[in-house]
DNA sequence: TCTCATTATCGACTCTTCGTCATTTTTTGA
DNA sequence: TCAAAAAATGACGAAGAGTCGATAATGAGA
């Protein structure tokens, strides 16, 4: 009786994630507005009502995309906090996580950008948007725990009324506005901006820097760090 | 005959207006999903037919708001970057103007995120897509002008193989992303950010104080001069 | 003022998609 | 084997995008 459930629960499970992907294609292929639940069913091959057993609407399944993509992006990050080295040396290997969920996972960094702009929230389930907040609010507490070893080691300081994670707001909105602004901006070579990845990357040393967080990035090669991290978390499969 | 042809340029003209000043109270109201033809129709008395005369379709409302968007900042940008006083303290104009646009034309900014993130491109048209464009460019050119200026008379210095473009990359991400994402999350209070704006301002003087661009934020009161600059812009109508 | 060609406006129509729900099919366990 | 429960189905209603032939307004010339 057990291994019955277990064995419905699988398959449900299974169908589940098989619409996730499913979508996640779609979502690449037409864009949000091609997504379209009748397409999906069509191509499961089920019908349109047993899709809407697993989800209430359409947004529920881009909010279960982008649930995947912060919970991904959190494991990164987890795992990149434990890098061996300085408060700031550690906090190079965040940035490298950083890029690295957005070069290994691009549809999931898309996914979370249609999330911030498009209006679903009023559709979508209370849990689905807890859920989101709860892993968004985890990652800034990993970073913000960085900032706060640093502050009590000595390696920056803070003005006063200023709170660590108003720094990791600082440095989440210039990793966030950096992609966004990489992958809908059509003409950012035609106006010197070559490398925007490279520039992203000064501009947050510089910033780490502006904090006087030591060692500063004139005396350490934290884009080697980064690069080194990098291949390290893009290891595995 | 002359004026004939006036008096209908006028009248149409007058038409586009109130089609894009109705599209942009709707998209407040109901966002981008609620924004209905038919509605837009209806409320302005007119067939469905004559809006499509003036826009070719959805989309091309939504861009030609963002075209007035953009067109709004660069001519608040061209203010600002005349203000006078060293780079620094015009770059910190630059800054105030930003967050003057958000604050006085919020409606914009949410409709330059929607153009940012949905995948409505393919559908508008080329002149609308070159004007958004050209908006963007001449925005960095104002702001990398300051740059320049500031390389020049040795307020800053730059490492080899970046550009003045780059630097503007960093801060036109760290803007963009952070009213992004205070216009998109809902627990940043919950998370120890109590007051984002302030935040960014930090983030934004540390990024400059990092390049080492003079006078740091720690010998002049930007904060207070990006006061004072916002009052001014805000200050006619 | 009248005529007629040109231009503007209209809204019914097609097509697509979302989301529902009565009906049918399958599964389960006695 | 069979009846009750669960799952799957797809026709249907509602709503919106975009089209296009029918209709109305305009205005230049007679």
């Amino acid at each position: 009786m057990a291994t019955v459930l277990t064995r419905k629960e699988r398959e449900r499970t299974e169908r589940e994630n098989r619409i996730l992907q499913l979508a996640r294609e779609m979502l690449q292929e037409v864009g949000y507005l091609g997504l379209s639940m009748d397409r999906i069913a069509a191509e499961m091959e089920y019908s349109k009502g047993t899709i809407y057993q697993h989800f209430r609407n359409k947004e529920e399944i881009i909010l279960a995309l982008a649930n995947e993509a912060l919970e991904t992006r959190l494991a990164m990050f987890e795992r990149a906090a434990t890098w061996p080295g300085d408060s700031r040396t550690r906090m190079a290997a965040i940035g490298a996580a950083a890029e690295a969920f957005v070069e290994r996972y691009p549809m999931h960094f898309a996914v979370e950008q249609i999330v911030r702009s498009s209006s679903i929230w009023e559709k979508t389930s209370e849990e689905r948007r807890q859920f989101m907040d709860a892993c968004e609010g985890r990652c800034l507490q990993i970073v913000g725990g960085i900032v706060r070893d640093g502050l009590s080691q000595g390696d920056l300081e803070l003005p006063p009324g200023r709170s660590a994670e108003d720094l990791v707001f600082g440095l989440w909105s210039l990793n966030f506005g950096a992609y966004t602004i990489i992958s809908s901006s059509g003409s950012l070579k035609e106006n010197g901006i070559t490398d925007p990845v490279e520039a992203l990357r000064l501009s947050q040393n510089r910033m780490l820097d502006g904090h006087n967080w030591r060692p500063l990035s004139s005396d350490v090669d934290y884009p080697g760090v980064m690069d080194q991290v990098k291949r390290e978390m893009l290891k595995d499969e």
